[in-house]
Parts: C-alpha cells; structure tokens; sequence
DNA sequence: GGTGGGTAAGTGTTCACTCACCTACTAGAG
DNA sequence: CTCTAGTAGGTGAGTGAACACTTACCCACC
C-alpha cells in the first residue's frame, strides 16, 4: 500500500502501483495509463514487464496478497504454554486483520470472472486459495480434540467455517460500510469465548 | 436470473438482463451494448429508462437483490413448535441459500468503489444493508435469551456473527473455486448443533 | 398534436496495446 | 584496451477498437 520508492526497481514499482491503485480506486477504473503514472513510468515500459493487463492483475494477485494460511500454521504448530480459548482467540485475530487487508481485492475478483478463474487456475497448483485456512484450522482442531483438548463430539469443520466465516464477513461489511479499521481483539475475544462455550442452556 | 419473457415490459427486461449479465459475464464486461442486446432492445431505449450505466447498476441492486432481513424476521417471528435447534438451523439454511444468490453481485461492487459508496448511500435510508440480517438475528437470540431458551451468559452478537459469517464465507467460497451449487442442509445442521453445544470439553 | 417509448446511426473519449527509437551496459573479438 | 554488436529497459507518440452516451427521427395512442 505505500508508494514504492522512486530506488526500486521498476517492475516492483508497477506491482505496488497497480496493487495500490486496485485497492483505491477499484479494478474498474485501475487503467493501464493510471498505474503507469503512479509507478512513475511510461505506459510501454509497463508492457515491458507484463504482456498484458490481466497478466498484470495476476501477478499482483499472486505476488502481492498475503497468505493466511503460514500464518495460522505458525500459531497452531507452536501451543506454547496458551490454553485453547487464548489459541483460538489468536487464531480469530489474525484472520480478522487479514481478511481487512485481502478483502476489497479478493471480492473485487468477481467483477470479471475470467480474471477470477485465471487466477483459481493459478493458485491451484500452489495449494494455495482462500479455503486452506478452513482446512487448516479444521485439521489444527482435530489434533486438539485428538489429545482431548476439546470436546469429543466437537465437529472441527462446522468450528472452522464459524470462527473464520464471521472474520471474513467482518471484513467485508466492514469496507462495505466504509468504517475505518479498528482494532479487532473485542471481536476475537468473544468469537472464541461464545464458540467454545455454546450458546444452548 | 431466468431471461425474461419478450412480452415483459423494456425496463423490467433491461433490469433482468443487466443482472443476469453482472452475475455471469461480470460488472467488468456487462457493456450497454451487451445488456440492450441480452434485452432485446437498443441501447438507446436503455437510456429512455436510466439516465446513465452506474443509474440502472444502482436500480438493479436495489430492486432485484433480495433481502434477508424479511426473510430471517418471519422465520424468527413464527417459533411455531420448533425448538431452537431447528430453528437455527432453518435460518442458517436460508442464510446459506440467500448469500449464495447474492454473493457475485455484491462481491463485485468492490471492483467499483464509487458505484459501492451510491448503493450504500441508497441503501441508507431505507435502513437496509448486508449487516441488518446480523443485526435482527442478534436481537432474536436477545429474546430467546430472555426467554431462558439460550444460555444466560450467552453473546447474541458473536453468536450471530459465526452464524451467518460461516454462511457467508462458504458462498464466497463455493463462488471462488466454481462449484456447482449444493443443498446447504448438512452444512447447515452441523453449525446450528456446533453452536449450541460448543466445542469445549 | 403532443407524449411515451422505440430505433439506426452516429460522436467524442478512453482504453489496451504498439511502434520506432533511444540509452546504458555487457561481452566477445581483434 | 578498444571497438562493436547485442540486449535489457526505457520513452513519446501514436492506433484501432470499444465504450458510454446522443441525435434525429419514427410511430402508435390518447
């Protein structure tokens, strides 16, 4: 998001352009003059790098978004000394800062459906896409019911989609809303609280 | 969805086409000429019905994408003889089923934060907007709570929030990777009971 | 005879992308 | 050590196509 130094090299300078400016001002009107201006170079020597906008946009999409995924598993491979309520509300914080930060790129994918497949294809290969989280936390929480953490009925996926479904949605409504960014600790704190606990009597 | 009959009135067939166009070919590419074509009409009868492209976009959010918020109120108004797990269940599966149906277009609008700020800002007065459905599922859980249905120390707005977050995301989700559209019934139970019994021991 | 709803054929603008050319650097031959 | 040819990376000035939108006109009906 902060303008690249006028030192780096071009095509760095492109991507942060282009990345910024997908955020900013939308994929729509993200033109190819528009990011060449705010990465400080021609048009042509944007067609240097990319051959093409959506080769482009790809790239950013695969350079530049961050990874959920590294992150949970950092926070789930090393329990230190926390209880599971402390580890799920971690687990519930992360998600919500990084659904913030991927939200308004990642929705604005289905404004052109052939950018959205092209880039589905791309991670693919990678292991990669918006559902390992899901199948991360899912597979973290059977360990935890394995070694008798939690309750042995407990159903890890239904927990999994709960706790980062309302993430992801928070970020969602929030820019929807047009809210400013907040921090998100209350939320996580009672989202762990509430899915451990139940809500029945 | 479905292409509306020739005998349909122009506007009621530019506003099917339109949407049908923003869901399959995306907002990036559902040109005026592609919406009169897909409507049967000239592009210059599209402009005798809506002022300009981002008029009749606004036109379609607000008059074709449905609403949750009514759907959720007579579910939660009429307890009929459910008890509260079925209930939840039956609200988690039209949540499922409703965000499904509107999670391209509305994904979409991110691609174009101008046309997002004039839907909101549309949506403002009538005091609609995607974060009523969290709202009325809160204040439901509230009277339930009151009731001594629900857990007394229970958080309706958390509880709200895994609810239909997880119902939310699994829409992008199944949106994301193109998967065929499936009866939400099982996912739906799985998060009713995980959410009443909880997961801790 | 004016008005609501329709059309074919534009108009100017903006878009993604290209072309001819330039400069700095690198590498190999003499 | 120098000459030279190639190459990587850059530019200003286009180009044709596609876009949102308009104009001039038509016609059926009150």
């Amino acid at each position: 998001m902060t303008p690249s130094s006028p030192a780096a090299p071009t095509r760095t300078r492109i991507l942060d352009a282009a990345e910024e400016l997908m955020g900013s001002i939308g994929l729509v009107r993200a033109t190819t003059k528009e990011i060449a201006r705010a990465a400080g170079c021609s048009e042509a020597a944007l067609y240097k790098h990319f051959s093409s906008k959506e080769e482009l946009f790809v790239a950013v999409l695969q350079e530049r978004l961050p990874a959920l995924g590294p992150l949970l598993r950092d926070l789930m491979a090393d329990p230190g000394d926390r209880g599971i309520e402390e580890c799920l509300t971690e687990i519930a914080r992360s998600a919500a800062l990084f659904y913030d930060a991927s939200t308004p790129i990642g929705a604005s994918l289905f404004a052109d459906p052939a950018l959205l497949r092209r880039h589905r294809d791309g991670l693919r290969p990678m292991g990669a896409g918006p559902h390992q989280p899901l199948r991360e936390l899912a597979a973290y929480l059977r360990t935890e019911r394995a070694h008798g953490r939690i309750h042995p009925d407990a159903n890890p996926d239904a927990a999994a989609a709960l706790l980062l479904g309302a993430c992801f949605q928070r970020a969602f409504l929030r820019h929807f809303l047009g809210e400013a960014p907040e921090p998100a600790d209350a939320f996580a704190t009672a989202l762990a609280r509430t899915l451990l606990a139940g809500i029945g009597r």
